[in-house]
DNA sequence: TCACGTCTCTACCATTTGGTAGAGAAATCT
DNA sequence: AGATTTCTCTACCAAATGGTAGAGACGTGA
């Protein structure tokens, strides 16, 4: 256990190659060219495909409740400011990580297993979301409708406009960091005017 | 001539195919298993994988197109209820076609040639919508702000809530057609609200 | 009848895929 | 030092991939 790195790196590497090209185009081939390693050496650490999978979709959790967990636990009791400290959690991987919300919304076109345990890693915080939403929602603070689809909403919002800049760009949007914070800033203001109590 | 129902029927398998798995991970062999036909019946029309892509993506355009110039036609003159008409017509194929908004999302993962090819049959539309909104900002009957972002991010929204049932599934949602009804009812009202002027 | 364009087929091919077998270097343990 | 474990390699393999070549069935017009 020496070199503990060479699993890392594969690891991060799969994951923006997954992220960014799609799980079902990247070729274990692909993964080891770019980490600078043979195919046979990721088939060491990963005894196959699938678990290389599963590994990484593991890896993106741990990274995307890291942000999201502490926002949620940040301060401010306006249920206003609280959702908009976890919309800008989830929009963070956009600038740093983009493979990250990337291979998030490739489960769809995952297999059941994959799916399932992905889920198993999320549905906690997915859960205190909702419940979150609801309290909220029952005194009168936020607009009041279906707490959970308006979560699933409001995911959808953030992770399409974080992975999908070339939509954006054909809406006439500009690639690079002064566009990035004004989507955000617009995200804000929209993920805001939609909560609005009454 | 006698039989263009082979082209079109290769084109709608492949729509869906491409929409519901992924560009990247179908083959000729899965579409012409699906049509039932061999893979060189595929290539006879299609003169190689890539045509085929570009092919599937000016018929979706085509069908995308349809439902959305329609509804922008729509009458009324209130702009919440006109976008309100555009966001039903592009949840539509939600219901429809499944693979549909599916497919546009695959764009991400094409290579610019691909990306542009859809471009270009979109712009114009898009252009419109732009433009519109802009106008109605102006004249205060839409909350102000940047309208070219905020399309996209109606877009994204949308298009979202529509390909990612899995997401929406794990937020404990339930797939059947009342389900879908309540979606698409919270996702106007969610709209609704994020535009409302002032 | 003959020629012609339309449509689908069988038979191949080179390349790439995920995966196996096992050797060799290097560190670690006894 | 010798044995064992950790790590990466070369050398393969069977299956699937996109694509080519070309034959045969079919109806249509002259």
């Amino acid at each position: 256990m020496v070199n503990g790195s060479t699993r890392i790196r594969i690891l991060d590497t799969a994951l923006d190659l997954f992220g960014t090209r799609g799980v079902g185009t990247v070729s274990l081939d692909d993964i080891a060219d770019a980490v600078g390693v043979r195919k046979q050496t990721v088939l060491y650490w990963f005894k196959s495909r699938s678990g290389l999978i599963d590994a990484v979709l593991d890896h993106a959790a741990d990274e995307l409740l890291v942000v999201v967990e502490a926002a949620i636990r940040s301060r401010g009791d306006e249920p206003l400011d609280r959702v908009d400290a976890v919309v800008c959690a989830v929009f963070r991987p956009v600038v740093r990580r983009p493979a990250l919300l990337g291979l998030i919304r490739e489960v769809t076109r995952l297999d059941e297993s994959h799916i399932n345990h992905l889920r198993g890693r999320l549905s906690a915080v997915v859960g205190r979301c909702v419940s979150y939403l609801t309290s909220e929602m029952e005194k009168g603070r936020l607009r009041t409708c279906d707490p959970m689809v308006l979560a699933g909403l409001l995911y959808s919002t953030v992770s399409g406009t974080g992975t999908e800049p070339i939509v954006l760009e054909t809406f006439g949007w500009e690639p690079n960091a002064a566009g990035l914070r004004q989507v955000r800033r617009e995200l804000r203001g929209f993920v805001r005017a939609a909560l609005q109590p009454n």
